[in-house]
DNA sequence: TGTTTAATTAACTAAATGGTATATTAATAA
DNA sequence: TTATTAATATACCATTTAGTTAATTAAACA
């Protein structure tokens, strides 16, 4: 759904549409995503089209990036022992 | 938890701690970190020491950032329309 | 005005989640 | 050998999640 909304908005409809649920599902679903702030919505007619807000997405990634620091770490230690293994090989 | 883990391996009792909840409960939710791949677990005499594997956060991290991308591609066009206002204003 | 379309609300249900207390396993230490 | 420590298994419970169907609201359309 939020892959969707990256490209656009659209209404409720257009999002159920990929998946095999019911509306109520789907109406459902969207309030936990604006609950979340991910998403925003607006009214037009009988419509109700769903904007994406990609904002709270990045204290997601600035929390994995700091993860990602780790592995970067723990790799160039690898990369070091293999370095040194290689060397003690040659002499 | 993996924040602890960050630092460092730990035992399930060392990753207790912080939490006022019983042992068991803490069990049950490393199992599944561990189901995710989040850390893997070895065996020292009675303990079973937990190590961090921050790799599945890379996905997560690659996830977002597509997000970030959108995030950024908004902001600019936000830019372009204060820039836009403001030299109207100066016209 | 009556019907269709988009969406939500309400009431309900099955399964998942997150916790508990108690019992058990396995290793260490006295 | 018995007691202690670290951890897990088992059985149980309350809450949350994720869905359903049926009814309702609100706007557009014929």
């Amino acid at each position: 759904m939020l892959a969707r909304l990256a490209q656009g908005d659209a209404t409720v409809k257009e999002l159920a549409e990929p998946f095999d649920v019911s509306m109520p599902a789907i109406s459902k679903h969207l309030r936990v995503l604006e609950d979340a702030g991910l998403i925003e919505r607006s009214r037009n007619a009988q419509f109700r089209p769903c904007r994406l807000n990609p904002e709270p997405l990045k204290s997601i990634a600035n929390w994995t990036d700091r993860y990602r620091h780790i592995w970067d770490v723990r790799f160039n230690a690898l990369d070091k022992i293999i370095g040194e293994t290689r060397k003690l090989e040659n002499e």
